[in-house]
RNA sequence: UGGGGCGUGGCCAAGCGGUAAGGCAACGGGUUUUGGUCCCGUCAUGCGUAGGUUCGAAUCCUGCCGCCCCAGCCA
């Protein structure tokens, strides 16, 4: 795009070559999970990457679900999956999206003397209102089996009976070749015959597989005759129980590429050891049209949580998070939840780059992007968390006055709103020492501060519970010349705070989330032990009876506001009913205040 | 001890033979009716390490060291 700079990286770097070289002539992406959980921030990497790249190279990049394996795949999964890719795409590359027609599969024709399957995607400028649904690996089963009998044909695979254990043995170990199976030498008519068998479900689930024939004493252990197609009596989520076969990732996944007319296939570093079997298969067919090409990058991870699946279903499965879209999870629907808007996820996964390096990304850059964003647009709002009240002993009781806020000091276009100010106000704990600390600039007796577009008020004292010694309320002065907030003489103060007015005040729960993990690197963990003993017990924290400015009594789920010094925060879209208000804390403001009084603590 | 990758500041990451970009974090300062934002400044004589080639090396060559991935009928 003109004036835009786009991030160069190794991959974008192939695909320019591959244009400019004339290898192809448009670039395809895909993004292809396995309905088996949610996407997480490990998946928005990928997610840009692959919709960033076809849309700085003005094609297109298709949604595929990888569902091969129906013991652990889902609906919920599939249509979670969708709903993420979209939400964080949205505004930013929609128009890349290839989808195709529900129902669709791929076109059977005869092509350079030999039969071809093709689907090509239904781009959103030409979907004309027909329902539209991802791609399904398995939605190429059909085409697979053919492919997979094409494979036998030509004397490049065969049935293997041998059992699971025997077949794990034969393989030797990377230092050491394996063995051939005994059914290697089998007819082509027999393997045929069987691979139909398999298929017709004559043969119960482990009986046999169809096998690659490559060579047992490759270095590399995925050459070593690995396994296509293995029996498994159960229904699949989107196939039904139409299949009693199921390929295997290695043979799906290039000719769904294939298929799809993919010109990049871009995933994770573990599979590099992979690509040869990959290419392996692609030409085994003798394809006739272009193949699609593999390469690795480097995964995301993100200092105190954990990327796997496995543990990210674990967490929700035990119970140790309120769902996959609890807030404090690293998952798109968390973080949706919890207020991260799709832009600052994006932004952030361009900052980090593409690369084939091991890294683990500081969780401060993810919210940089998250606060760097919302500071922008996220209209301002006065909430007390933990209240404490103060009286102004010489404000007129019973009046009322409507101060003039700012919503965003960041873009005067937002406009003013009126706060309503009272004699009974609501302070944050946080803004009151008895006795304060060095370097401490807000109410403490005898001092004068600034409540927030209203007047400066000085702390006279402090009414205490007798018993308990507890702070019930703090007593100020207000000087009534200092209305907006600015002494007509000109004196200063050193701290503004914000405040509501107890009579107007809304009650609100807020939820306030620290990190899921309480160790920076949640995957090593010590002998013995498992990855949950790193939990952070006080990732949540529950606030009731919190006071809200009355403005926020309108804001609907899902919006995001700033509380004036304290942090951004979102109405939580489940949780949340007109009247009973329930917040997630998005994220902090960065707070130099916190940074000082930790060094004074830890220095004395 | 087989094969495949990777080593640039605390964390990411540019760099593609001409003398170490940028971001985050950190630290110091200025502005400020959010201890926010914004602005300014500091932060690798050094690119895993040892040699070699070259007028010149993070970039090329060789050796060594370290880390990651692969022995699912998971993806």
């Amino acid at each position: 795009m003109i004036g835009e700079t786009e991030r160069q990286d190794f991959l974008r770097e192939m695909v320019q070559q591959d244009l400019a070289a004339g290898r192809i002539s448009g670039v395809v992406t895909r993004f292809p999970p396995e309905p088996n959980g949610y996407l997480h921030i490990g998946h928005a990497k990928s997610i840009c990457l692959n919709f960033g790249i076809a849309r700085q190279f003005g094609g297109q990049c298709n949604l595929r679900m990888d569902d091969t394996n129906p013991t652990k795949e889902d609906v919920e999964y599939v249509d979670s999956i969708t709903a993420d890719v979209k939400w964080l795409i949205a505004g930013w590359a929609d128009h890349c999206l290839g989808l195709k027609r529900v129902g669709d599969l791929p076109e059977k024709r005869s092509l350079g003397g030999g039969e071809d399957y093709y689907l090509a995607p239904v781009m959103p400028a030409e979907s004309r209102g027909e329902a539209l649904e991802p791609f399904y690996a398995s939605d190429y089963f059909e085409p697979l089996y053919e492919y997979a009998l094409e494979l036998i044909r030509k004397g490049k695979a065969f049935v293997c009976d041998h059992t699971a254990e025997e077949v794990d043995e034969m393989r030797g170990a990377p230092d050491r070749p394996g063995r051939e199976s005994a059914y290697r030498g089998r007819s082509v008519a027999e393997s045929l015959d069987l691979f139909q068998r398999m298929r017709a479900g004559e043969f119960p689930d482990g009986a046999c597989t169809l096998r690659a024939k490559i060579d047992m004493g490759a270095p590399n252990i995925w050459l070593r005759d690995p396994v296509l197609y293995r029996i498994r009596h159960v229904s699949h989520h989107h196939t039904g129980d139409q299949w009693c076969i199921y390929p295997m990732y290695d043979f799906a996944h290039g000719l769904s590429d294939y298929i799809e007319g993919i010109t990049h296939s871009i995933c994770t570093l573990e599979f590099e050891v992979h690509r040869p079997l990959y290419e392996w298969i692609l030409e085994a067919l003798e394809l006739p049209r272009a193949l699609p090409r593999q390469r690795e990058f480097a995964r995301l991870n993100v200092t105190y949580t954990v990327m796997s699946k496995r543990k990210l279903l674990r967490l929700v499965q035990e119970g140790l998070v309120r769902g996959w879209d609890d807030p404090r999870m690293p998952t798109i629907s968390g973080m949706r939840r919890r207020g991260y808007p799709a832009e600052a996820i994006r932004d952030f996964c361009e900052r980090i780059g593409v690369a084939k390096r091991e890294n683990m990304v500081q969780l401060e850059l993810l919210e940089h992007c998250v606060r760097e964003d919302l500071n922008r647009w996220a209209p301002r709002a006065m909430a007390v968390l933990r209240p404490l009240r103060v009286v102004i002993e010489n404000y007129p009781e019973g009046q009322v006055e409507e101060m003039e806020a700012v919503n965003n000091p960041e873009d005067a276009g937002m406009g003013t709103r009126q706060v309503p100010f009272s004699r009974v106000i609501y302070i944050e704990q946080d803004d009151f020492r008895e006795v304060p600390p060095p370097k401490y600039h807000r109410l403490s007796p005898g001092v004068e501060v600034r409540l927030r577009y209203a007047y400066l008020i000085t702390c006279t004292g402090v009414v205490k519970d007798p018993e308990s010694g507890e702070i019930l309320e703090v007593r100020a002065r207000y000087d009534p010349a200092t209305r907006g907030g600015d002494a007509p003489d000109g004196r200063k103060v050193k701290s503004t705070i914000h405040w509501v007015s107890e009579a107007h005040a809304l009650d609100a729960e807020v939820r306030l989330y620290g990190t899921l993990f309480a160790v920076e690197n949640p995957d090593e963990v010590p002998e013995g032990e498992d990855f949950t003993g790193g939990l952070n017990a006080g990732s949540l924290e529950t606030l009731q009876g919190c006071k809200l400015e009355p403005s926020l009594a309108a804001a609907l789920p899902g919006e995001r506001c700033q509380f004036e010094r304290l942090g951004y925060f979102c109405v939580d879209p489940e949780d949340s009913r007109p009247g009973a208000l329930v917040f997630n804390r998005t994220v902090t403001l960065k707070d130099a205040w916190s940074r000082i009084e930790k060094r004074q603590t830890e220095g004395a």
